[in-house]
DNA sequence: AAAAATAGCAAGCAAGCGCTTGGTATTTTA
DNA sequence: TAAAATACCAAGCGCTTGCTTGCTATTTTT
């Protein structure tokens, strides 16, 4: 029985090591979703859309995906990947704490509203239909990312700059950023620069 | 041809004029579709789920709904009049500003996260799912909503209780509240009074 | 008491869904 | 250069979906 031999899933789409999507066929597929899945949620999105967006058949992407929920999951580790490594780059440069934070806040902004990054707002809205077990291949990344938050907010309570206890800091903060994946327009007269100042302006107390 | 007289969607579903949902087989629909629209967003629950959980055949909805978008459309309408009623009474105590801020903050969290108050989730959720004809039908009500945290913070920042603009205050503040809605469990340690009060005091400069 | 309105049930239809299958042209490896 | 792997296409299968239809039992109105 000469079975088609499929590579399904365990595929490395990167070039000198880092995540690059969109270089091969697998990477296009990834993009298209991202933007479906955000634009009309994940339920809402056919495998066919997505298909249909990288001028493929419909059936053909399931050469590269096994199923939808993997396609999902590909989604979110594109986000999750790209993004620990922008908000690491950020947490290692030697800055005083409160430029740090400033640094951080315009980070994490762009990873949820630039143009073509779609993965994280993806997976903030539709972390709920991920199934259980491609969730627990995502957790420990994700735990990655909270970790340098955790961190640079403990710091800013510490010197003062942040007022009440760090965990409601932290959850206020995050949820105020993460928001924004709502309602922010890339045309809505506003940069991502200028709202990155005013927010991390905002919260921080200026001694 | 003697028709069947189906009086779906143009009925009340009040008593004394206050919206009362469940009050009748009408209401229990909404109820399950907002806590199964919740629990499994829009496009993921079927009618037949719907319908299950009030112990109908799945046909039987239509006689009340004229299609699954009249049913996100009132659980929707249900939340924002609701909440919008509970808003505007604490709006009208004669209450200091920052005790004001207190107890909206608190009441917006009682409106997102008491047990039963899917409504205003589902609508924070699938919003974009909802065709924009029905969307027209809500945004008055939405609104009037908004204009109420409008007038607090602009307040509030005048009395210097508030740091930056108003515009970047209201959408970080309403940010931070809105997002807990996808975190907070009612078994998760912290009270919605607790959390109220904490996040009220990460935000205001006491003086 | 007749008529009409209310609130369903039982059955099912057409369209759309995720996914599979058998095959093929091209590229890569042995 | 033969064999194997890669990257698809064309067709379609079985199931689920939102919704419709014809009918009926009960309550309300006239």
């Amino acid at each position: 029985m000469p079975k088609a031999a499929s590579p399904n899933s365990v595929k490395r789409y990167s070039r000198k090591g880092l995540t690059m999507a969109k270089a091969n066929r697998r990477g296009e597929l990834v993009c298209a979703a991202a933007r479906l899945f955000r634009e009309k949620g994940y339920a809402a999105t056919t495998t066919r859309d997505i298909a249909d967006a990288v001028g493929m058949q419909s059936g053909s992407a399931f050469y590269h995906f096994a199923s939808k929920q993997e396609l999902l999951a590909a989604v979110m580790e594109e986000g999750l990947t790209g993004g620990l490594a922008r908000t690491s780059e950020v947490m290692a440069r030697p800055l005083p704490i409160a430029e740090k934070f400033r640094a951080m806040v315009r980070t994490h902004l762009g990873i949820l509203l630039e143009a073509g990054n779609d993965f994280i707002p993806v997976m903030l809205h539709d972390w709920g239909r991920l199934e259980p077990v491609y969730k627990q291949r995502l957790i420990a990344t994700k735990d990655g990312y909270d970790a340098h938050w955790h961190d640079l907010i403990a710091e800013l309570v510490r010197a003062g700059l942040l007022a009440g206890d760090a965990k409601t800091a932290r959850l206020s903060i995050l949820g105020a950023l993460n928001f924004t994946a709502t309602w922010f327009k890339v045309d809505g007269g506003v940069s991502i620069d200028t709202l990155a100042r005013r927010m991390a302006g905002f919260f921080l107390r200026e001694t």
